[in-house]
DNA sequence: AATTTCCACAACCGCGGGCTC
DNA sequence: CGAGCCCGCGGTTGTGGAAAT
């Protein structure tokens, strides 16, 4: 059966939005909320528009508090460090980013930032020997080596291929495998970073099945803990600065937070994973990991952490309080809210 | 200066999921 | 339990301005 169309086609005004439309929209919406029907509200409102249309305009353009202009470098971390965990899920990412609507960040995306990620590189400089030369980078990249193209890797971990620059050879990672540091030589941003590539020497069919996250690698400074890589900024420092005191603070989407009744030791009762990213924002990033979006992959990977199953907050307390990050994110289980700052 | 091409952004569209009846 | 409806999401397209020729 047929879907019915959710308002009079031959009726309704499309395309670009006048500002007396945009005007009569706010005025309404201001003035009476949108009502929890947006069907209903271009009649009440006397647009001639779908109310799909409205919504939109409303939510990507009218709200307030809505940010436009220019990503910061910060904001281009956070979507790349989501992207490569989550995937395509613009409104989640764009739950972490205030005032920016999950449109905006998926054009952002389409537009400049995959570019930046994946096709500015000359060709010739993907091969290993020029990985050294750099000063930035790529925070991450398609490591394809035939084509520059951000197509998906569509390789398991167990079919990566890792550079190591230390002494040009290649590796397949194991559990205990340490990341590798490279730097990466394209226009990416003024940002000091180095990365980690990762080339699929095998594509089964069926890992066709799985999820985006698992296309990408992240990097921009990527260490192991508990590993043997080493990382340098561009400035020549290494970022192995400890940073003892910190406090750990974190909040459930639903109230839960380090005050509450709810330890999220008690939460967590499964692997955990972290990277420790060691740009100048010094993010650490966690989840746990039921394998859901290929957490558990990473952590194969080689590029993210695994800690013991229920491994819990004191332990990621006294992991973060010996590594160089400043800053913590933590997904719980499926329902991947963002529960913990640190 | 005119035309074409490229690019960024806004907007549209279809689908899945959830809710209600 | 299933049909109908609406919301929200993500992929795609349209459009206007900038840059290139």
């Amino acid at each position: 059966m047929g879907r019915a169309p959710c308002c009079d086609k031959a009726n309704v005004k499309k395309g670009s939005w006048s500002p007396e439309e945009d005007a009569k929209l706010k005025e309404y919406i201001e003035k009476h909320g949108s009502g929890a029907n947006w069907i209903a509200l271009p009649q009440k409102a006397g647009l001639r528009r779908c109310g799909k249309s409205c919504r939109l305009r409303w939510l990507n353009y009218l709200r307030p508090n809505i940010k436009h202009g220019d990503f910061s470098d910060d904001e281009d971390r956070i979507i790349c460090t989501l992207f490569a965990s989550i995937g395509s899920r613009w409104s989640i990412i764009a739950a972490q980013l205030p005032g920016r609507t999950d449109n905006d960040i998926k054009n952002y995306w389409n537009t400049k930032l995959k570019k930046k990620l994946f096709g500015m590189v000359p060709q010739s400089q993907r091969k290993p020997h020029n990985l050294h030369h750099a000063s930035s980078s790529s925070l991450f990249q398609s490591s394809s080596p035939s084509s520059l193209s951000p197509s998906p890797l569509f390789s398991s971990p167990s079919s990566r291929l890792f550079y190591n620059c230390s002494n040009n050879t290649y590796h397949t990672p194991t559990r205990s495998f340490s990341g590798f540091e490279v730097s990466y030589s394209s226009s990416f941003s003024n940002s000091s970073a180095s990365c980690i590539t990762a080339a699929p020497v095998l594509q089964p069919l069926q890992e066709s099945l799985l999820g985006p996250m698992q296309h990408y690698q992240l990097q921009d400074g990527l260490q192991m803990f508990g590993g043997e890589a080493t990382c340098s900024s561009s400035d020549g420092s290494s970022g192995n600065q400890m940073s003892q005191s910190k406090e750990l603070e974190y909040e459930f989407a639903d109230g839960r937070g380090s005050n509450g009744a709810n330890n999220v030791d008690q939460q967590i009762g499964m692997h955990s994973y972290f990277y420790n990213d060691r740009d100048e924002n010094q993010e650490l990033m966690a989840s746990n990991g039921d394998g859901v979006n290929g957490w558990s992959e990473k952590a194969s990977s080689g590029l993210w952490g695994e800690t013991p199953l229920n491994y819990g907050l004191e332990e990621i307390k006294q992991l973060i309080s010996t590594s160089s990050c400043n800053s913590f994110i933590f997904y719980e289980n499926k329902a991947e809210e963002k529960v913990m700052y640190y």
